[in-house]
DNA sequence: CAGGGTAGACCGACCGGTCAGTCTGAGGTG
DNA sequence: CACCTCAGACTGACCGGTCGGTCTACCCTG
């Protein structure tokens, strides 16, 4: 049997590979059937290895689970940052940050259902982590929105209840997504959803800027 | 030993009073635990009842859950019929329905919870009607989005996602004040809250209108 | 030939659901 | 009213399937 480049991957390079395969089909698995439901012999089924391969990783079912979790949420984040780095004046920032949370959603929507769905009913450990999240997103949402205030480009007002509510907005708008397919590309909502955001906090905004 | 009053509970009555009991702990313990860590026997000992008298009134651990959830849905689409037809103008239509919706998940934080937040992850054969009630929902609203863009109350737009966004926002309010209790009481939101979404389809709202 | 990586048979705790039996009180009977 | 009878509400020990996790044997690869 001739071995070809892809078999003379080094051990490493296997080992790495085995474990994204894992992490790749506990992604589907999960976002097709629920944590709950999905059993531990699913994914070793779908990723095509072992219960062995998988406890050799991962030190649990919710372990893998968390994996999935935290790399979603990291990523969430350094994108974020990077993209409002990126903008220039305030408007265009809460623009790129909303549209960057869209577009990680849309990237992979087996993770999407996954954080927005399962995460919040499994265990009571992982509540923490997930209200930590969604609070450090709330402030940095606030923060934006304070900063509105004090540059009276917008009206003083409750900013904590406006940043749950953008959040809620957008998380609410990706899950009709995630069940319902529509609208298809998911991006199609990042106009309207954007003014409808704005406009919540009274910022004034043309029609025509939504571009 | 003397035989009070509530001793002399016909048969009937206590049926219904086993029952409701039943009811009223699954809900607790579904709330503290989310529905699949909560066990049979936590309700069984919550209740101070036995295993056999709760799968003598229902069928299964899921039909208790959906027993729950079912009453719910039912009783906020009452209320929220209700409140609305005794509302006048569209503006305090929209008020009234938010402000409904509000007061009945902070009537009972338990249920609140159980609807937000375990309701989404329990079996598939739930998630249909879960997305039926919530289309329902987001039906009514934009019915009444809709007929203020025929109004000319406010500009044509994408009604559906502003259904949607209203949804989200509020449910992620709501949910705010399940995890952390804040604001306490919950009414407290409704006056920004009910401002931030007449704003973000672009009804015009004095600062002062929002009592 | 050492030992990291993998396979998959196996274990046993756990929990939803069952069922044989008990208890209570409503209603009939003399 | 004293007694009996029976329905049906209720009890809780038990069962059996399921599934997360373990363990050992094996097979490469270096």
């Amino acid at each position: 049997m001739a071995t070809t480049t892809l078999d003379r991957l080094t051990k490493k390079l296997q080992r790495e590979e085995t474990r994204r395969k894992i992490l790749r089909s506990a992604a589907q698995v999960f976002a097709a059937k629920g944590f709950h439901s999905a059993v531990v012999d699913d994914i070793v089924k779908a990723s095509g290895t072992s219960k062995g391969a998988v406890y050799f990783y991962f030190e649990s079912k919710e372990q893998i689970f968390l994996s999935l979790v935290e790399d979603f949420a990291s990523s969430l984040a350094r994108e974020i940052q990077g993209a409002v780095q990126r903008a220039r004046g305030l408007v265009a920032q809460v623009e790129a940050a909303v549209a960057t949370l869209v577009r990680i959603f849309q990237a992979d929507r087996d993770l999407a259902k996954i954080v927005l769905v399962d995460w919040p009913s499994v265990g009571a450990e992982f509540q923490g982590r997930r209200i930590a999240l969604k609070a450090m997103l709330v402030e940095v949402l606030r923060g934006y929105l304070d900063r509105a205030v004090e540059d009276s480009k917008i009206a003083a007002q409750d900013t904590e209840t406006a940043a749950y509510v953008w959040i809620g907005a957008i998380s609410e708008v990706v899950l009709r997504w995630v069940n319902t397919g529509k609208p298809d590309p998911l991006e199609e909502v990042l106009a309207p959803l954007t003014q409808l955001l704005l406009l919540s906090v009274g910022f004034a905004v043309s029609p025509a800027a939504s571009r």
